[in-house]
RNA sequence: GGGGGUAUGCUAGAGCGGUCAAAUAGGGCAGACUGUAAAUCUGUUGGCUAUGCCUACGGUGGUUCGAAUCCAUCUGCCCCCA
């Protein structure tokens, strides 16, 4: 078994552990079973949510066990940790139906095998993680056993030293004890997961810190035991912005959301001084490759940003598609022909050609624009291309006369295409 | 439970009873420049059958020729006291 640890760490993945070399060398050592939640607030992940995924795949490649738990119990309250509003609560089928989305995606980086990994199963030392929901366990919870057996444990002049609480309070902003109790239900989550499967590692984002210490703690105390926790550094794009988000919104992991070919996109627009981070973070490149691609500067870049790219994509959407994302975006953008069979495409009845379409009508209705005014707004900006051809009169009107085939190729600004195909029926 | 405050567009945040589709900043979009980057500059940023019309300033109902602006009430949020 190699030194995870020091991958990882040479990767950028730890920002604070509770014991550095402890951990290195019991994942040196033994099979560890670690685990990271996840908030069950959508249907899908987005990258946002990849640094975990990426350490928990570094280190079951490595032979350690993960277990990935949804807040299924935890969700119904909402984080208060470094949020400025309380979170809107859900409901349990809201949240089944999110972590069913979100083991899809899991799945793809990771192996969580719930029915092979069978936990009374000792004969079997399987590597195959789990999925867990702590709604399964938070939900029977008996308030004055709890606060008896759980509660005795907390200090609340320690808990409100907290970063994200002591914010809350101090802002002035308002915490309710709804929220204030998130801390115990996280160490809680540990502790039942250290009792039930052994896990000795929890792993979160740096804001997390303090809840998964709670957690520590608890399992010291109740089973005087050392168990540990790591962070991940809190990504920030090179300009400050929250990781992940574009225009449109976050980007999903979800190929419903946001297609193999935007995903693709996304990381080939990353910025510049974010590539060679990137490449360590969301590629498992060796790390000489990734400071030779990290190292190229001015146009060179764009090689490594390709890297980056179509790894990324291959691990989220598999090789397949990642092939296609390439294809399609090295056609839009290399100048060659525009692979039709990628980008966004309607189909329209040909005689509605026949009396024209009006010009702003048209780019509203592949939703190119949201509306109309907005159409207008791209074609007066001259932003509205119809097989590479500018037009900026909104009067225009779209016939038969501009069909290149079949077809007509619509482009908004510089980036976003859509196909129409006119079919005679 | 008592008292006070606040509620504006994607976000933050101005808004004198008319000239407010609503200042300003951020964000977004488009154009120029570029490397599908960054920075910078310019334009634009509710909708529509479009020199006008409709919808919007937490909900409802008033006052008024006229309300985002005044009043009442409801709801949410915040603060103080309990």
């Amino acid at each position: 078994m190699h030194n995870v640890f020091e991958a990882l760490k040479e990767r950028g993945f730890i920002k604070q552990t509770t014991n550095a070399e402890q951990i290195a060398n019991l994942l040196a050592e033994q099979q560890v079973t670690y685990y990271v939640g996840f908030e069950p607030t959508a249907s899908s992940l987005h990258i946002g949510s990849l640094v975990p995924v990426m350490v928990m795949a570094h280190l079951q490649r490595a032979g350690h066990k993960p277990i990935a738990i949804i807040g299924g119990g935890t969700g119904m309250i909402g984080d208060p940790t470094d949020k400025t509003e309380m979170r809107p609560m859900l409901s349990q089928e809201q949240i089944a139906a999110n972590g069913r989305g979100i083991l899809a995606q899991l799945q793809r980086y990771l192996n969580l095998d719930n029915e092979i990994a069978d936990a009374n199963d000792s004969q079997t030392v399987s590597k195959a993680g789990r999925f867990l929901n702590n709604a399964d366990w938070l939900l029977s919870i008996n308030y004055i056993e709890f606060l008896r057996d759980i509660g005795k444990h907390f200090r609340v002049n320690e808990m409100i030293k907290a970063e994200g609480y002591r914010q809350r309070l101090e802002r002035e902003l308002g915490l309710s004890f709804l929220e204030f109790n998130y801390q115990l239900l996280q160490a809680y989550d540990y502790l039942c997961l250290f009792q039930e499967y052994g896990c000795r590692l929890q792993l979160g984002g740096d804001d997390q810190w303090g809840n998964i210490l709670a957690g520590v703690g608890l399992v010291r105390r109740i089973e005087g035991e050392q168990v540990h926790a790591v962070t991940f550094p809190l990504l920030t794009t090179a300009d400050g912005a929250k990781m992940g988000k574009t225009a449109g919104g976050a980007v999903w992991l979800d190929a419903a959301r946001t297609s193999p070919y935007e995903f693709y996109q996304y990381w080939i627009n990353v910025d510049d001084r974010d590539v060679s981070q990137f490449l360590a973070y969301f590629t498992f490149l060796p790390m000489d490759e990734v400071r030779r691609l990290g190292s190229l500067e001015d146009e060179a870049i764009r090689e490594a940003k390709e890297v980056l790219a179509y790894e990324a994509t291959q691990l989220a959407h598999g090789k397949a598609e990642a092939d296609k994302a390439q294809a399609a975006s090295r056609a839009a953008f290399g100048g060659g022909n525009l692979n039709e069979a990628e980008m966004p495409t309607s189909v329209i009845p040909l005689e509605r050609l026949d009396g024209g379409i009006s010009i702003m009508a048209l780019f509203h209705e592949v939703g190119l624009a949201n509306s109309r005014s907005e159409a207008r707004r791209l074609i007066q900006q001259g932003g509205a291309y119809i097989n590479e051809k500018q037009y900026r009169a909104i009067d225009m009107v779209v016939g038969t006369d501009l069909l290149e085939g079949d077809a007509l190729l619509l482009r908004a600004g510089k980036k976003r295409y859509h196909r129409i195909v006119l079919k005679e029926n």
